[in-house]
DNA sequence: TTTATGACGAAAG
DNA sequence: GCTTTCGCCATAA
């Protein structure tokens, strides 16, 4: 039995570098429409050297959610190439992840 | 067992 | 665009 935690994480997985996703769209791919909580609180106690992509989820208004590791998460992702505007908001129609149209998938 | 809390979100005013 | 309200659910106390 697959507990809600492991299918949050393998989604977060599958998001490519340069893109990123909303706790609440993971939620919905992971079958747990509603449930955003839970995937912030999946990744809360998820060690930063899992493997896991975890700076590549952010808040469905394209902030970073406010916390401790909140600017070295700001700082990964604008290494991979993401720009913030000056509310510090990530613009999601240009860098939102959409399931299937990842780069390396033709 | 009941309450509170948290990397959230959407709707309503 | 802002704040409030409510829904969600695993953990902790």
């Amino acid at each position: 039995m697959i507990g809600a935690t492991e299918r949050i994480l393998a989604v977060v997985r599958e998001v490519p570098a340069g893109q990123v996703v909303t706790y609440g769209q993971v939620a919905r791919l992971a079958g747990l429409p509603g449930s955003a909580r839970q995937v912030g609180y999946a990744l809360a106690r998820l060690g930063m050297e899992s493997g896991v992509p975890w700076q590549r989820v952010v808040r469905a208004d394209g902030s970073i959610a406010p916390r401790r590791a909140a600017a070295d998460q700001r700082r990964r992702l604008e290494s991979e190439g993401i720009g913030f505007d000056a509310e510090g908001r990530i613009d999601l129609e240009r860098w939102r992840w959409h399931p299937g149209t990842d780069p390396l998938s033709p």
